[in-house]
DNA sequence: GGTGGCATGTAACCGGTTACATGATTAT
DNA sequence: ATAATCATGTAACCGGTTACATGCCACC
């Protein structure tokens, strides 16, 4: 009776889905040929997904033969499937997330805007504001300790790292004044 | 014949084990205390590509019991491995890498000093450079293009992609100019 | 003598990759 | 007619996750 689990696949499609129903080569077409998260156009990956998804009664598909168009199966999400696409939105961001499932997070934050306040957005942003101002200072701090130890490319490939773990941090806080505007005005 | 292609996680074990002849334990522990890309320090994980490495020849275990110690099975790079883990070094940089596997770039990266001159670890980051030159604009033309239809979170979301992207670019110059500085001293 | 850390392993499961396969429709 | 594109699917393989299992050694 546990849910199934989602994989982060399927929750992409979930939020895609809850855009716009579409049909796995409309899907395929989305992540050939858009920056979208690095997931595969693979038709072997994208329709057993597709068919988990159904088989869990988070989406439905119907085939759409209109006269003369060619056969395509239109997916949309079910109630489950919005109920499950927003608590996954609604989950609280960890210390886990960010050191190890960023795609997840930025995955998360693409689709919001669709679905939650503009508080909750902000109250997002705050979250993985704080999570990354406790981690950054922990990665120097290690930098520094192994200063001496690493050779210089590998001192080179963390610094790299934390320099990225920065602008996220900057992103957020810019992100989250790009909210707060928009919430004095309305 | 064709030789057994080797996953990241297994690059990630022949450049440790590069380094330092480890053991299973040895690296689990980096893997759990250290920034180390991200990989799992899990038993599941990193005993099985243990023995697929030591199958296909690129590494070799002894049972290390001297004495009193405890069971310890070290592995090291076999002749095979060496040549193995250095023409993935050398590996060029494609678009592909850049848009698709910057983890497996900064893996590589990270394990150059210990095998490779410093005029092809600068050759290599320029080609860095200019992959990342040619990515960026096509990013943003993409964020220009979509700007109207995509909602607001979409947009942060893809905007924070590319200065992730333009961060990774200011590093590569840092860490060129880091290496030039280097030869012209000696 | 028992708890906790050291150390190695296995097995079921799951999902993505790769490659193959099929057929319908549009364009040349 | 035939090539390209639309559109959906399947199957083998591979490797990571999760969870379980074992036994040794050190310390108190």
């Amino acid at each position: 009776m546990s849910p199934p689990r989602t994989a982060l696949l399927g929750y992409a499609l979930l939020g895609l889905l809850h855009m716009k129903p579409s049909s796995g080569y409309d899907i395929r077409k989305i992540f050939a040929m858009t920056p979208m998260g690095s997931f595969s156009d693979s038709p072997g990956a994208i329709y057993p997904a597709l068919r988990r998804l159904e088989g869990d009664g988070l989406i439905r598909g119907k085939i759409e033969n209109g006269s003369s168009l060619r056969r395509r199966k239109v997916f949309h999400l079910t109630a489950a499937g919005t109920t499950a696409f927003k608590q996954w939105l609604n989950r609280s961001v960890t210390h886990e997330n960010v050191v190890r499932n960023l795609d997840e997070l930025m995955l998360r934050f693409s689709f919001m805007e669709q679905v939650t306040s503009e508080t909750a957005i902000v109250r997002f942003l705050k979250a993985v504001q704080r999570e990354l101002e406790a981690y950054i200072p922990s990665l120097r701090e290690h930098l520094d300790a192994h200063k001496t130890v690493l050779p210089r490319s590998g001192r080179l490939a963390l610094e790299s790292g934390v320099r990225s773990y920065e602008t996220l941090l900057e992103w957020s806080k810019y992100a989250i004044t790009s909210y707060e505007k928009e919430v004095k005005q309305s």
